[in-house]
DNA sequence: GATGAATGAGTCTTCATTCAT
DNA sequence: GATGAATGAAGACTCATTCAT
């Protein structure tokens, strides 16, 4: 079998492991069972466990980077929501098709290694800066509300990362349904929208019942 | 020295050696060293690394889950916003002044065991079911559009989790200014609120240039 | 409490232990929960461990020894095996009365230190000797037929500490058909005893169907 | 080195050290120093110490078993004496030959594992039984007199572990010599057979001088 | 290339014993 | 005398990695 051949043999089958039991927990043992191959041959290929996983979780990464990809404004260019919306799409698709390898990078990825566990934050700190650039687009074009643009932006990684990982985890849930959600709340929150620009409301109207929408809402619009 | 005194004396030095180091990194030594006890004496006071860890896990999660309250609606209850605030500023600080017990939570989370990482899973669960019902009656009440709320519920609390995290890991930022800004995002989400609302703007300006307001947002309220 | 009546009370309770669990399944922590006391106070009473044991052993030896008296012979004496049998009968019911001594003595006596190993094996080998010595007593007095009165006295002592090991792990067999049984054995086998004298049985008659007396018995008596 | 070849050097140099320590005080150090091997290297042939031992123990077990054949009786079968002589040499001479073995079933055995003391109480247990047999066997061909044949039959086991061990413990003592012994005590007992059955002696001579064969062995051949 | 036997550092855990209070 | 917290040596077992065949 040729090198790559192999190699990618060995790939498939760790990742499946690895997504279940997670890092420490999977034995070399476990893999070469699985790919039937012996002790010797995984290290003909394989540095080591380490650099084995660092591969895979380099694929997710390189998988996903790839998928998102910079808002482009100007004339001819799609909408800037079509833009955010078909980056999420492409993205999210991937993750609950991949399920395996999801479940590696949201759960298993944190404490094995200093040098690994940094690489997974840079590569969360680079979909957030990616996050943030956007937001700073939308201020200056005066679609977004000015706000900490980088506070906002983890604050959607983060959203994406738990609403993906219990899609993930419970099964259910279509890609779309998900990507909707999740573009719906980023830009508009919670709220209904009517609400949020009512002349009569605002933090005057601020004690009383607790009920009054203005009073919800009012007060966090400055 | 007293039973109480000398379990609180291991774990607090537990704690911060599980947040530097990981669960797996950890050993029985490393605890030992820093908390200046014999071997045996560890085991004196905790069956195993793995009960302790779970003791500590636990104390977050027992703090956490006694610092969200239920909104309360009715007469004479403060405003729904001020009590969703008071919770996040009670968590988010609680959070931010306790950075090591955050971080074993939000990162080494996973991976030991299935049975403590099933405890973790579950207490975001109990997290996110609280926030769903919170949003259940904000829907009820008429303040919160409708949608998804379990999916919301999961964005939520992903954002707020990766939020602190990058709180935590960076050391700046003031816990009020991180409540206001997640309460600002999840009430309202990224966008500019004149733009939502806007009666000539909607789907059906959705092609052309791509910068219009209502072209931006428009299609996601249906 | 008085220093015997401590020790006294410890050492009851060790018993019951030791004869469940063995010496080395046997922690001080069981001693102590048992006896009620705490752990330093039992090496206030006993020098360790394996000196409490010691105790225990050198108790049923001593009662044994005590009960096994020299065979006297003599007018005036009564009948050699009625000595032989009230010595069983002291010794058996003894044994059968204490189970958990006798399981110790029998069973859990070996392997732990090899002095200990070393005391055991000399108590049984001087039981041994008191055997040999009535049995050579016997010969002496033509009431014994002539034969390696040691390998004897072994098999003697092996038929009685296995056949009281027996008993005791049953439960059932009372002490007198135990003696009696040893007794019988021990000084006719297992022969009908009719077989043994008959003129007309003899190697002669070796052959043939294999079931005759003489060709079962006879060779054995030379 | 390959498996089964590595499996017994293993073994071979562990039934020394149990044989000369005992289970408990052997550890696995010392095992693998003696064998030569690494840690590792034990492990990958036994799952751990206990299955090692017992492993040592089974053979034990299994070339006794083989060398104890039923007893047959019919036309053209040697005597039966001639065939018990023969199961007794065959034992005998394996365990005076391997005396590391014996001495570890002998002595060192009991008291680990509940499990493992029941699975040798069970091999002594099947052993009893058959030596049962070929009592109850001799007692319907009239040539083994009514008794109580269980008891007997420990007895008989008894005696013959004890002088083995006894044999194998002083060194001396050749195979025939052990084998001859056992014989004619288990079959006739300590008396002289002459003794036995002389017509004119019983229990009514009882008390006197203590010196009478009859008022030695009558009263016990009911 | 492939194999799998061998390695040994690394860890956890137990438990008899001591000693300050 | 009594206590029980503290000790640390001892021992079992794991598993990533190497290397001779």
């Amino acid at each position: 079998m040729h090198r790559q051949a192999r190699r990618a043999q060995v790939l498939r089958h760790a990742k499946r492991i690895f997504a279940r039991k997670g890092y420490h927990r999977t034995n070399v043992a476990d893999i070469i069972a699985r790919a039937g191959i012996a002790r010797g041959t995984f290290y003909l290929y394989f540095e080591n466990k380490r650099e084995l996983f660092e591969e895979i979780l380099q694929q997710v990464v390189s998988e996903l980077t790839a998928r998102v990809l910079r808002l482009k404004v100007g004339a001819g260019e799609p909408d800037a929501v079509e833009q955010l919306r078909a980056n999420l799409l492409r993205v999210v698709s991937y993750l609950l098709a991949e399920r395996e390898l999801t479940d590696i990078l949201l759960h298993h990825s944190t404490g094995f290694d200093r040098e690994l566990d940094e690489q997974i934050q840079a590569f969360y700190d680079r979909i957030a800066a990616l996050i943030q650039r956007s937001l700073d687009l939308g201020v200056e074009m005066k679609l977004v509300r000015g706000a900490d643009t980088r506070i906002m932006s983890y604050a959607i990684l983060g959203g994406i990362k738990e609403v993906v990982a219990m899609a993930s985890r419970r099964g259910d849930a279509s890609v779309d349904s998900v990507v909707e959600e999740i573009l719906n709340f980023g830009l508009t929150g919670v709220a209904r929208p009517e609400l949020l620009t009512s002349p009569d409301l605002g933090p005057a109207h601020n004690g009383g019942n607790g009920g009054g929408a203005g009073s919800f809402f009012g007060p966090l619009l400055d």
